[in-house]
DNA sequence: TCGGATCTGGAGGCTAAAAT
DNA sequence: ATTTTAGCCTCCAGATCCGA
């Protein structure tokens, strides 16, 4: 079992679970917020409604990557999903170990600053463990991002195009653009990312 | 008819035991 | 010590049931 953080792990097989986030009942909170039945956003997502179900019944702890599809369908980030409460005090200012953790498994994405939906930017602190991947389907959401890798390789795919990237070096694309990011190298590597607006 | 829940089977990943 | 294999577990998708 691998501890990220106060609020979220991963367990063995890579499934996300938190510790005093309820995501059966957040998720069913923001779906019926936003007037969508399960059978609705199962269609606007293209999972099954028993996918969704089963999640809010507390029965299917899902991966990451279900769970964003589905979020995308509301429309809500996982940051977002993941907020502090709205009646949370205003802070400037964050130690190391407050970064809030929305990556899983191998990726490590800790968002810097508090996340919301009245946030224009979204950054993160990254960190792709050897051989990590964003997976063979590619990324692909609203929006413009920017990178820029502090240590270690970073392999990066857009739109067809493909690039190794070292220390110092930099991606900027628009998020609509298939991508997908890799860690080729032996070592860690590091990257501080920019997101506007915060969609992923 | 719609919304939510349940059942079943396939697929993939993890673990432990067995084999090398 | 390392690799392979079998069993187990859980997610996910499709089909179906039940109640309003």
């Amino acid at each position: 079992m691998i501890k990220i953080s106060g609020l979220t792990y991963i367990d063995q097989q890579e499934r996300l679970v938190t510790t005093d986030i309820d995501i059966a009942a957040r998720l069913r909170q923001i779906r019926t917020a936003r007037g969508l039945s399960q059978r609705a956003l199962a269609r606007r997502v293209g999972v099954p409604n028993s996918t969704i179900s089963l999640i809010e019944s507390g029965r299917s702890n899902p991966t990451i990557g279900a769970l964003k599809r589905i979020l995308d369908g509301i429309p809500v980030g996982l940051a977002e999903f993941f907020a502090f409460e709205p009646e949370a005090p205003k802070r400037y200012f964050f130690a190391a170990h407050e970064l809030r953790e929305i990556g899983k498994g191998r990726i490590s994405y800790r968002q810097i600053g508090e996340s919301g939906t009245a946030r224009a930017l979204q950054m993160l602190a990254e960190v792709y463990q050897p051989g990590a991947d964003t997976g063979k389907v590619p990324l692909s959401h609203q929006g413009e991002e920017v990178g820029l890798v502090l240590s270690g390789r970073l392999e990066v795919t857009v739109d067809g195009q493909r690039k190794h990237l070292g220390p110092g070096d930099a991606y900027a694309f628009e998020s609509h653009l298939p991508h997908r990011f890799r860690n080729p190298g032996s070592e860690p590597c590091h990257v501080v990312s920019a997101c506007t607006p915060p969609t992923f």
